[in-house]
RNA sequence: GCCCGGGUGGCGGAAUCGGUAGACGCAGCGGAUUCAAAAUCCGCCGCCGCAAGGUGUGGGGGUUCGAGUCCCCCCCCGGGCACCA
């Protein structure tokens, strides 16, 4: 777009650069409508020219425009990519028109084939370095419609079109061994002070690193049990679990599997009540929200399992909360001390073994249970537990206990040779006494778990694979890459279109040029989204995946998305940094060197409902309100009212802000959205106030054309020494207002706190009226200033002023000066015992002493005083003094 | 349920390191200008109170000379929870 020169230009090896994650928004289903640009994204662009040069836009095909989910009965997915590329026009052309900086020569659609083949061709590389491998994977399945369902699309455990009850089915998938990289990618955000702390929380508790022991309980001998190997002890005879409290291993009073656990099903073979319990456990979604809210429910297998250090048999049971995906599959309780297996024993009558003393635990947790008691009564359960522990003379309630299960205080105690071992020794004894048992030992376990990439619902980039009865999985070669998906297929709402497509699905093997078949899932659209900052250091690469020039420009000096993407786009893209590192692709460690997190923009939401009751969804800018009632324009009639929420086309409340623009122009647009709220925080999307926007933009012409009427300015200096106190406090707040805007943008990256600055100058700039020469310099020193601090969020009109002010100059970023600062005397806030009462003028240099001799002696003080001594007197430098009597 | 945020006037928000709560803007009210209106300009504007003053940052408790900010308990809202992307 041109026309706008750097506002100031560092010496580096190539400009910064902003990496703005500019999703294309759907508009599929709004053709009434034509194509709506999502208010959040502009919002999010609004943040960038203040420390762009070049900024790259990304316009995300396969992520965004994925047509799979309501529409997809009422549309063909014929040309969907090129309804992708209509919104990426119509989404081009409102950035071109708010005047960012964008370089559009490196755009690129991840939906076209040019841009995936490379995907394609990274992913048989990883394949044959075993980085991608095969697996079985649960999948929500439904019955009616033959086909998965995304997590989304299960509602309380139906499919969301059929209403079918949805069952988990395992299917085989291809999946990215990113746990490999777990170490890397926890470590790696150390090196990162430019993100913000939550996102590096969110994801080291997502990676969950937990130092534990592996342990193995082998089965009894004993009872109904098939046993099927005859041929003596093998592994399928130990059941392993994973454990971070190895510690409490002596108050284990029964071992809880998933249903999909091996020994569940062996168990079931001859127990229908234990089978029908299990496929009860297969229903469902395969989400952890639904798992970890469902009511906890087991059933005894009646099974027996030997505790490996005491010999004891104790129970295996069947636990619909115990996750197959994370540890072993099952889990040791010990129900004294976690909250699970307590609730779980106690609603089965299963024992409950204090292994762990709390009498010798921190004072925190003694302080845990007095503020709890303090602050409302204990639950029944909570009280009833502390008593059944009253032996210990240690009361226990829901949270003391959970606090202290954490801190791994306390020591041990009805642990025989363990008694008095505290957490670090009891864990190593435990374990060593496990090792040379042959039955456990030390070990790291993540949370994390390895990314399934394989879907079936055909829109997104093919999987590269061949499938081949002789030579099996063959990764397609480098010279037959891009596989592409046929546009032109047409859905019939059950299972995956492609598996029909003999045209797509028959080809020879790569290897052997005998018959096989493609594989026709496709890959998750994170995928796409993992690398496509990479890819523009060299969009037009027709020989490879990136080239030298990758290095040029990465890692991305700063990356803007939003907050829902704190970990999982975000991880992926750090872990696919890392996999094209070790490809040899590029050099850097991490992919974003600065992180800002966008809030989201929600706004309200109408629609009125048809015959049937469902819900026709208005957009807000058909809607009028006045004196509270909403009503539809076209019209005249009334709408309901629904709630405020984020803005999505399901609920067709997304705002265009191409009406703001047309109405306004894009620097009132921009000034208006930039000054609501800072850039972080969700923003409640309102067009209240946009005149006011306006209002200080015509202000500001107003006062920069009248004072260039004035004529030319008297020469320099002039007039310097004789400048009225106003003049050098207008010079002051100028100097200090420079100071701020800097700073809040740079540092801080608040701009709504910067432009509010600017305003309180041009306030004070409108008081001050004389036409003296004293007060023209300092005008013209000050328009010119705030001109050019507000250039990076109103460009177009900055330019116009600054040429109107400083006619041929360049529009440069103003220095402060730092004499300007200097105050000879201060304000400080007076309080008595810690309320205001007033203030008191000292000079900056004044000492304590001198502070406090002032304040006693100042009118409120003597007040407030009536006489009595002061007992203490607090000084707080250049802020305030405290007199306490 | 678990992890991460958030809750401040009628509204959006400010208060950056524990130090004047409500900057800046919107809305509202009063005034100037105008034949009138719009626009513009000036002033007022948390709540209670005539005032002095009191009170106030979701609720309760605590630490401190001083708490929106720190600690404990509770409530509510949002994001994420691996197939929405």
């Amino acid at each position: 777009m041109g026309g706008r020169r750097p506002l100031s230009c560092p010496r580096r090896r190539r400009p910064p650069q902003v990496l703005l994650s500019v999703d294309v928004p759907v508009s599929i289903g709004q053709a009434a409508h034509g194509p709506r640009a999502q208010l959040h994204h502009r919002r999010r662009a609004g943040a960038l020219p203040c420390h762009a040069r070049l900024q790259r836009h990304a316009a995300d095909g396969l992520g965004r425009l994925r047509p799979a989910r309501r529409e997809r009965r009422d549309r063909q997915w014929r040309a969907a990519c090129a309804m992708d590329l209509r919104n990426i026009d119509h989404m081009r052309a409102q950035l071109m028109a708010l005047g960012f900086a964008i370089d559009w020569s490196r755009e690129l659609a991840t939906c076209k084939p040019d841009y995936y083949r490379w995907e394609q061709w990274l992913f048989t590389r990883l394949f044959e370095k075993g980085v991608i491998y095969k697996k079985m994977a649960t999948v929500n399945w439904d019955p009616v419609d033959q086909t998965v369902l995304a997590n989304e699309q299960v509602i309380d455990g139906r499919g969301w079109r059929s209403g079918a009850l949805v069952e988990k089915r395992d299917i085989p998938m291809y999946f990215f061994r990113i746990t490999q990289y777990a170490d890397e990618l926890l470590n790696g955000l150390d090196t990162l002070p430019g993100w913000p702390e939550r996102v590096k929380t969110m994801q080291a508790n997502w990676i969950g690193r937990s130092t534990g022991v592996r342990l193995a309980f082998p089965l009894a001998a004993a009872g109904e049990q098939a046993a099927p190997h005859a041929s003596g002890p093998t592994s399928d005879d130990l059941l392993w679990v994973f454990t971070t409290r190895a510690d409490t291993l002596m108050g284990a009073t029964f071992v809880a599997v998933a249903a999909e656990h091996p020994l569940a099903a062996r168990a079931a073979a001859n127990n229908p009540a234990l089978a029908a319990f299990i496929d009860e456990c297969k229903q469902g979604s395969v989400a952890e929200a639904d798992m970890a809210t469902m009511e906890k429910k087991g059933m005894d297998t009646g099974l027996n399992v030997v505790h490996p250090l005491t010999g004891e048999d104790i129970p295996v049971w069947v636990g619909n909360y115990v996750l197959m995906s994370y540890g072993e599959g099952a889990v040791m309780a010990v129900p004294a001390h976690d909250e699970r297996d307590f609730g779980f024993a106690r609603q089965y009558g299963l024992p409950i073994r204090q292994v762990i003393d709390a009498r010798e635990s921190s004072r925190a947790l003694r302080q845990a249970i007095a503020d709890t008691r303090k602050n409302r009564a204990l639950s029944a359960e909570e009280a009833e537990f502390s008593e059944s522990f009253a032996e210990h003379a240690t009361e226990f309630t829901d949270r003391a206990w959970q606090d202290w299960y954490a801190s791994k205080e306390g020591v041990c105690i009805n642990s025989g040779k363990y008694d008095g071992l505290g957490y670090d020794a009891a864990v190593d004894a435990i374990a060593a006494d496990l090792a040379a048992l042959g039955l456990g030992e030390k070990k790291t376990q993540f949370r994390l778990r390895d990314w399934g990439i394989s879907r079936q619902r055909y829109w997104g980039c093919p999987i590269p694979i061949v499938h081949c009865d002789s030579c099996g999985d063959v990764p397609v070669p480098a010279a037959q890459l891009p596989v592409v998906l046929p546009e032109d297929v047409v859905p019939d709402g059950a299972g995956n279109p492609l598996n029909r497509r003999a045209d797509f699905v028959d080809c020879a093997c790569p290897k052997c040029g005998g018959a096989a078949r493609r594989e026709t899932d496709t890959m998750d659209t994170f995928v796409e989204s993992s690398w496509y900052y990479a890819r523009y250091a060299c969009p037009d690469l027709a020989a490879g995946m990136l080239d030298t020039r990758a290095d040029t420009w990465l890692p991305v000096d700063q990356y803007i998305g939003g907050i829902e993407h704190a970990i999982l786009h975000l991880l992926y893209a750090r872990f696919f940094h890392k996999l094209m590192r070790d490809e040899g692709l590029l050099a850097s460690d991490e992919p974003f060197t600065r992180l800002l997190t966008q809030g989201m923009v929600v706004a309200d939401t109408f629609y009125r409902e048809d015959a049937s009751g469902k819900k026709l969804w208005i957009n807000p800018g058909d809607v009028e309100v006045k004196e509270g009632i909403a009503i539809l324009k076209a019209d005249g009639q009334p709408v309901i009212v629904g709630g405020t929420e984020k803005m999505s086309k399901s609920k067709n409340n997304g705002v265009d802000p191409q009406a703001l623009i047309d109405r306004y122009g894009a620097d009132t647009a921009r000034l208006f959205t930039m000054f609501a709220a800072p850039p972080e925080q969700s923003l409640e999307w309102s067009d209240a106030g946009v005149e006011g926007a306006q209002r200080f933009l015509k202000r500001l012409w107003k006062m920069v054309y009248e004072h260039v009427q004035g004529g030319p300015l008297p020469p320099a200096g002039e007039g310097a020494n004789t400048r009225p106190k106003q003049i050098d406090d207008l010079r002051r707040q100028l100097h200090q207002t420079i100071q701020k805007v800097a700073d809040d943008i740079e540092r801080r990256k608040q701009f709504n706190t910067a432009i509010a600055a600017v305003m309180e100058l041009m306030n004070a700039l409108a008081k001050q009226d004389g036409d003296d020469a004293a007060t023209r310099a300092v005008r013209q020193e000050a328009l010119e200033a705030a001109v050019a601090l507000l250039a990076p969020i109103v460009p177009h009109i900055a330019e116009t002023l600054y040429a109107e002010l400083k006619p041929g100059a360049t529009l440069t970023w103003p220095t402060v000066d730092e004499a300007a600062l200097v105050q000879d005397e201060i304000e400080l806030i007076l309080q008595v015992n810690g309320k205001l009462r007033g203030s008191v003028r000292v000079a900056a240099a004044a000492d304590k002493a001198a502070i406090e001799a002032a304040a006693l002696a100042s009118e409120p003080a003597r007040k407030y005083l009536e006489g009595r001594p002061p007992k203490k007197i607090v000084v707080v430098p250049g802020r305030l003094v405290n007199i306490v009597v």
